[in-house]
Order: C-alpha cells, then structure tokens, then sequence
DNA sequence: TCTCCTAACACCTTTGAAGCGC
DNA sequence: AGCGCTTCAAAGGTGTTAGGAG
C-alpha cells in the first residue's frame, strides 16, 4: 500500500485537532532479545529544507522550510513490552495523529504544511542507556504534508483504500458521499447459493469490488483472529464462490469450523496470501 | 487573483453498553 | 452468576465544499 501511495507522491492532511495518517505504519520487527523490555517509539523528521508546492502536475521546491517542531514523539501505548511481545504481530501505530497547530495541547506531532516528511521507527531498550536507540526508515513511507489535497491521484487512492472513506467510492455524486454503499446480499443473492454464481461472476464490478476487500484486509492487525475471520467471510460473501452464508449473512457451524481452521492464518499476512489466488 | 487554510457537513466504521437467552 | 450473542447509539474518522485570510 505504501509503495503504491508512494509512486503518486504520497499526501498527508494535516488539520488543527489532529488527524491519522493513512496509511499508517505498521512494522513486523525481528532480532530483539525476547526477554527484555522495549519501548517503540514514533517520530517524523524533515526530509530535506525546502517548502514545496503543487503546480498542478508534480511537486516542485518553493523556497525555504519553515523551522521543525523539535520534540513531539509517538510512543507506543503498549510500551514497555518485551521483545517476544513485539516480535509475534505487527506492531501499530494507527493512532498516531498529525497537526499543523503549533500550539498543540494533546501531543500531536507536529508537522508544517507542504513540507516533506520521512516517519522514524525508534526501538528503544527499557532498561539499557539510551545511546542503544535503534532508528528505522523506510523510504516508500515519505509524504508531504498539506491541509487540503493537491494530486487527485491520492485522493482517489485514499478512498479506494482507507475503510472511513467509503461514502466517497464509486457512484458518489461529486462532493457528497454516496448513502449505503455497503454490499448486502438482496433477497435473490441469497438464494441463488449455486446456480446464480455463474451469472454473477460475470459482474463487471466484481473483481474490483474483491480487489477494494483486498485491500482493506490489508490494514488488520495481525493478532486480530476475528478481523482476519471476518475479512474471510466478507470476501466470501462477496464472491459468493461457496455457499457460506446463510439467508441472515451468518455463516454456518460447518462453515465456521471450516474457515476457523483457516488459523492457518497467525497473521492477516497469511490470510492476505491466501487469498491473493483468487483475487488476481 | 491566487494559494493555502478552516469549519461545517454527510456518511462511514468502530466501540462499548445494554439487553437477552442459555 | 457467567458467558456469548445481538442491537443500538455515541464517538470518532473520512473527503468535500464554501468561504476566509493573506
């Protein structure tokens, strides 16, 4: 998601009460000391001492940064935790938000509107010195600030993507979200369990439809057994392929066991892999 | 006139309390 | 009493829009 985000120029809105990131980072660590206790900490820095504006086509340097706001850390709210803690899920930090006021009361980090930032993972032993500090980035994860959005481009892919916005897909009228998007089976989906498929899987809309679920999964937790469950079973209610679902969209007990066993899936990596197959 | 910012808005998901049956 | 499930309302997260500031 972040590289694709990242191909456009990736955005992010600023406003005064704070807002997420989206996509937020999510990071899978490896090689800490399972015993200890570590404190993962967040932060965003400049990537370079230019302000930049959108000319309509790309992003372009438009003089000189304002000053960075020293500072403001996101510290993970499971913090301190031990290495195994961290190490056997992905680690979030959805709840990380951003702001351009600078006079910022909740710990919001603070950022200035068209400017370039890079966030940094910061792994931090809890009862070593400080000078042990591991610092991590990725590149794919740069973005620009702004209070409104410049490239359309994001825009669309933030709607595509990001669950809140789905008032904004497909259908919208232009400035206003769409009412009830959300795909629930009528009367005859649901009892056209077998024979209907066929026809249905004609739909035009059904692989981007599969493809939108897809990449919302993407943005479960991993150890959320029952959000990878009911990505599962949303998909299978989208694609129908099996008759899952009883008329209440409930899936049977047959069934439950059937895809509770999918604990194949330790992660939504897992569950993401498995059904990659059916989606592309 | 232009660029950037803000607040209000409608729609959405998430969360947690309340109620119910077993 | 405890548990699991469902329902519902409130809280909070979205992008859009109109209008304001500089």
């Amino acid at each position: 998601m972040w590289n694709e985000f990242y191909r456009c120029n990736t955005e992010m809105v600023l406003t005064k009460q704070g807002r997420r990131m989206f996509p937020y980072c999510r990071y899978w660590i490896s090689g800490l000391n399972p015993y200890l206790k570590y404190i993962l900490v967040m932060d965003i820095t400049p990537l370079d001492n230019q302000r930049y504006k959108w000319n309509g086509k790309w992003w372009e340097p438009a003089g000189k940064a304002d000053p960075h706001v020293l500072g403001r850390v996101f510290i993970h709210p499971e913090s301190p935790s031990t290495g195994q803690y961290w190490m056997h899920q992905p680690v979030s930090f959805y709840k990380l938000k951003l702001t351009n006021n600078i006079l910022d009361q909740e710990g919001h980090i603070i950022l200035h509107s068209m400017h370039r930032y890079l966030p940094r993972l910061h792994v931090v032993p809890a009862e070593k010195s400080p000078e042990v500090i591991q610092t991590f980035t990725f590149p794919q994860t740069e973005f620009i600030a702004v209070t409104a959005y410049q490239n359309f481009q994001i825009t669309q892919l933030k709607i595509d993507c990001n669950p809140f916005a789905k008032g904004f897909r497909e259908g919208t009228v232009p400035g206003r979200p769409v009412k009830d998007l959300k795909h629930k089976p009528s009367e005859q989906e649901v009892d056209a369990s077998s024979s209907k498929n066929v026809e249905e899987n004609e739909d035009p809309d059904r692989m981007k439809k599969l493809q939108e679920l897809f990449k919302m999964s993407e943005y479960l937790d991993g150890d959320k057994e029952n959000d990878i469950f009911n990505s599962v079973r949303d998909f299978l209610k989208l694609t129908k392929s099996t008759p899952v679902l009883d008329k209440d969209t409930k899936p049977n007990e047959d069934d439950l066991k059937r895809y509770k066993n999918m604990s194949w899936c330790s992660s939504a990596e897992e569950a993401r892999s498995a059904l990659l197959p059916c989606l592309f």
